[in-house]
DNA sequence: GTGAAAGCGCTAACAC
DNA sequence: GTGTTAGCGCTTTCAC
């Protein structure tokens, strides 16, 4: 049987037969070796790894795995988008996972998939994989209501109640709703009487979490609920939005739900002629590398994505490999809200601390940006 | 021999000896209708299929990939960054992997990690793939003297000439100086006296392209070549930059090695009062989401990510799928410059063609920013 | 501490 | 068109 995969004469691909030949061993010990088994003496397991060393040896994986019952990999499903939080998310968890001795699959759930979310895990789990790792899933109408999605392989949602069913599912990052609390507080202690907020798509559930905390925030101060701008993460969105908003004239503080459409939000209320922070106040959410770099400046609330990413995988990983204990607890991830020039008390009110800012002009009427003294600061 | 692998009574996990038993046929016929494989008759195949939707059957990836010595996955080398190049490209990547009937597994490379690429590459290798993409890699210096990692599946390289040695490899997406070009060219046809630079790291090849395409096209034209800032790639750097840049009074004209230190530039020249576009032209780099929404809307090259990654990966899968064939000849993609309003002509000067611009103003005095008619536009 | 034997679940070659 | 026979290169069990 003459297989392709280089049998030529001296240039095979060795086989731990191979290695244990060479090393006067049998092929089990060799086995011990590459799996770090105990009961290997120092010499043996000396002998065999220059002889793997010479032969240029490599275990082969899918034989491994084939004959474990264990991939030692994990997948993870990810939306497909390069936006800022899932990319950062993705490469949290690739970081991770090498770490921890598993290789990673990835596999994109598109929006508008007709497959969507049960195609990616089904593709997962064809492929092979000890866990699986579904991150910023969206809400899929339909496909919920009839099959949950029920899998045999121990789960970890990332930013998301989850939507699937399997032996053990763990969640982490889902606390955007405490940050988005965070980011209203932050405005309405600045004298602001109101909110306005700049939500993200709902079928997200990020999205929902953090129109969540916002609500909340203002049912908990007793202050009026506006309606709510929907957009689609994009600058674009966040432009249309500022546009309906700067004709608003008691608008002077919103919160968006994404950085990007921040910036096209400031963008629209600029061209208008409402001035930032002077005349209304506007809050992000990512920390977006640029967020810093902008005019002005923008306030916003940093996502610790390697941290969710960290903890939720060492849970993953736990639970693959103590399938009857009990899984670890979660740890809350840390809030951490990025003060810059964005946001200032509303004009023409007394802020409840501090010295009162300028008064507000006449609409439309010329303006420079605001430069903060001394530059952006990147950091905090 | 129990397994862990779920061996209880009836929810055992199917293998395609019990399809074929349900069915009534052999077990090669089920082997032959998972594989679509010609000869079988509608009928049986009908059986098949039922069998196997009955019990839930799918096919074993680690048996299949042992006995047939092909693994169907192909590996990706990453950064590990959430920029947004290289982030575009690996979601491009995944989307014709996935179309592709082939398995993504996913490494990084971080900077500063000491195995660095040839470590990646290894453990792609120790996984199992068919085929290795690596994307935007940088030079790490001494490695690439000693081993010119050598390694025996097809490589595809995005962005970059190869760092490797293989039996086939492929090279997309390394158009980046052409594009440089083309930026340059733009500030040169409106009238610059020459072109700055400020230069993305040079260990990453995709930057030493731009920096080669912007000073080739300066040499073209006899223009004298000003000295090269360099950045990292972040928006800090590029303001760092910018405060540099923005002291010599003769800068009328940036080329910036992406989006992201042009906006860092653009904030520090502003702050120095030195208008953009008025005074000072910037071109960026990549079309970063927020580009059409920042103050002035950027003018960029936008980069074809999603075309590079398809027309490389359908190079690799065919020499995957046709070792002994010609590789698929490499085409070149579209350069997209995307003019918006952050170049105009130099101050005080006659543009070659149309009408002239605004005079200059004293430098430092108010000056609001140039906000275009009808607001930006995201596309073109 | 080490080895022999028996599969893991599939595909490859060839016979029918 | 379909079945038979051998492995693929490991890990597992159990004997020594």
């Amino acid at each position: 049987m003459t297989r392709e995969t280089g049998r030529g004469r001296g240039s095979a691909t060795p086989r731990s037969v191979d290695v244990a030949r060479l090393a006067g061993v049998s092929q089990k010990t060799v086995s011990r070796v590459f799996n770090d088994e105990p009961y290997v003496s120092a010499d043996v397991r000396r002998r065999v790894l220059e002889a793997a060393e010479q032969l240029g040896y490599r275990l082969n994986n899918a034989a491994r795995a084939l004959a474990s019952g264990r991939t030692r990999s994990i997948g993870v499903v990810t939306l497909g988008t390069a936006l800022y939080g899932p990319a950062s998310l993705l490469m949290g968890v690739e970081r991770v996972v090498r770490d921890t001795g598993y290789a990673l699959r990835v596999v994109n759930t598109m929006e508008g998939d007709p497959a969507g979310l049960a195609g990616a895990v089904d593709s997962l789990l064809d492929q092979g994989v000890d866990g699986i790792v579904i991150s910023e899933p969206i809400d899929e109408e339909g496909v919920d209501g009839q099959s949950s999605l029920r899998l045999d392989v121990p789960v970890l949602v990332l930013g998301a109640p989850s939507p699937v069913t399997a032996p053990t599912v763990l969640t982490a990052g889902d606390g955007a709703d405490l940050m988005a609390r965070t980011a209203t507080e932050h405005l309405l202690a600045l004298g602001h009487v109101t909110v306005h907020h700049l939500a993200g798509p709902q079928r997200w559930y990020a999205a929902r979490d953090r129109l969540k905390g916002w609500r909340a925030t203002l049912a908990d101060h007793d202050r009026e609920i506006p309606p709510v701008a929907e957009g689609d993460w994009s600058a674009g969105s966040g432009y249309r939005a500022g546009r309906a908003l700067a004709e608003n004239g008691d608008v002077t503080a919103v919160f968006a739900a994404n950085d990007d459409m921040a910036i096209g939000l400031i963008r629209a209320l600029t061209e208008a002629g409402r001035r930032v922070p002077e005349d209304v106040s506007v809050v992000g959410f990512d920390d977006i590398p640029v967020a810093a770099y902008v005019t002005p400046p923008l306030t916003t609330v940093r996502q610790p994505f390697d941290t969710v990413a960290q903890e939720g995988l060492k849970r993953l990983v736990h639970t693959i490999e103590n399938p009857d204990a009990e899984p670890l607890p979660p740890s809350a991830p840390p809030v951490d809200l990025i003060v810059r020039t964005s946001t200032a008390p509303p004009p023409s009110r007394t802020p409840p601390a501090r010295g009162r800012r300028t008064a507000s002009r006449p609409r439309g009427g010329t303006h420079r940006p605001s430069l903060p003294n001394g530059g952006p600061s990147p950091r905090s």
